[in-house]
DNA sequence: AATTTATGCATAGATTAATATGGCATAATT
DNA sequence: AATTATGCCATATTAATCTATGCATAAATT
């Protein structure tokens, strides 16, 4: 790959980063001001920067700029403005709305994109009933809502008016749900609710 | 607060969405086309977002939108800017410098403060030696490079040129590593080296 | 030695984009 | 009933921005 003049490379920074405080990228005249060069100069950076695959950019746009690649730092920058923020509900007790926004606990941080669009939350696990599937007391479960799961998921369910961790089977005639745990029963016949698939654990240990 | 209309919510959601494909804002004639209505009537929709507080905007500057974000929005930007990204490294074969730039498999987020402020790094988890403790193959441990540990502590030790995950157990005359799997047996008479204690585990459910 | 690349200047012209006005109709609010 | 806010159009003007072109020099490359 072509490497970048420090002049280039600076410049694409700039574009880069120029985002941070704005919300836009910069013009030409701008790149210009910042570096103390005409416009007719920085037309050549951009061009160097086009033709090495750095930047691209749209003809006759007033800052139509994009990067598309970066050094490690811009990287980062850009990983992060990818991120979800997420509200971490607690343990919900029974009877009570589970999204109530005095439940949220906190928030997490998830990168978005791979998982799908659509709306999600963490949930602090209690108890020790998923224990034979990796998944502890005080894990935080990442869930993506939905009513419905294949067999074998791990679901959110909705049980008693109370939120639970547990696995889906749904493979007979009847759907269930199923402890990982040899001390506890599956759920078998009780009424439940869908509201959720694991997509991800998380879990803290304590620092000293 | 002012509340919107709809017809202003979806402008300003367009302006606030527009950067995800592109990565800069919409001019007004690009909203216009989008609503089928004319530069004119985007001037008074910009204006009355303007005038609630919704959006920023700089004179005679092109795209020069700003989306003024919710109480909440700007919330998570906080903890998005407290977000820390470190890499990840795979497994790390035998002989290999750990920490070797081309052993970044990605880049995971970590929310730090709470954490230190030393240096972090994730690694892939490779093996189910660590299975009763709930860690399985395929896990990401994030990971804080220190050279010692406590007794019953998770580290990533050292051992024969190769990164493992292992329990330290420090309490008697000599430490050793010890597996949370039956099948495993403790390792105690070789040399090792601690480059790290996990602090937080991950763990990715495929999603369909 | 010749060529290419990087860096720089200057300027005219074309195009894009924002601004300024004025007008009209309807719904919501006072 | 009067006022305000909303929602829409049309057009002319000004400002911002990008493009094209030519020229110059030093450094790196062939």
């Amino acid at each position: 790959m072509h490497k970048l003049t420090s002049k280039q490379k600076s410049i694409l920074d700039f574009i880069a980063n120029f985002g941070n405080e704005y919300s836009y990228p910069p013009t030409l005249k701008e790149i210009g001001e910042k570096f103390r060069i005409t416009i007719g100069t920085v037309q050549d950076h951009i061009k160097a920067l086009q033709n090495k695959g750095y930047l691209e950019r749209r003809k006759d746009i007033a800052r139509g700029f994009r990067v598309v690649k970066s050094d490690e730092e811009n990287q980062k920058e850009r990983i992060k403005s990818q991120l979800n923020v997420i509200p971490l509900y607690g343990n919900v007790a029974a009877g009570e709305p589970i999204f109530a926004d005095d439940n949220v606990q906190g928030y997490v941080t998830m990168e978005k994109n791979l998982k799908g669009h659509k709306i999600h939350f963490a949930l602090k696990v209690k108890g020790d009933s998923m224990i034979d599937s990796g998944i502890y007391d005080g894990d935080i479960v990442i869930v993506r809502k939905q009513d419905s799961a294949e067999d074998g998921e791990i679901v959110i369910a909705l049980l008693d008016d109370e939120a639970t961790v547990k696995t889906l089977r749904n493979r007979r005639i009847k759907a269930y749900l199923e402890a990982s745990n040899s001390k506890y029963k599956s759920i078998i016949n009780k009424p439940f609710k869908i509201i959720g698939k694991v997509i991800e654990l998380r879990r803290d240990y304590n620092i000293i």
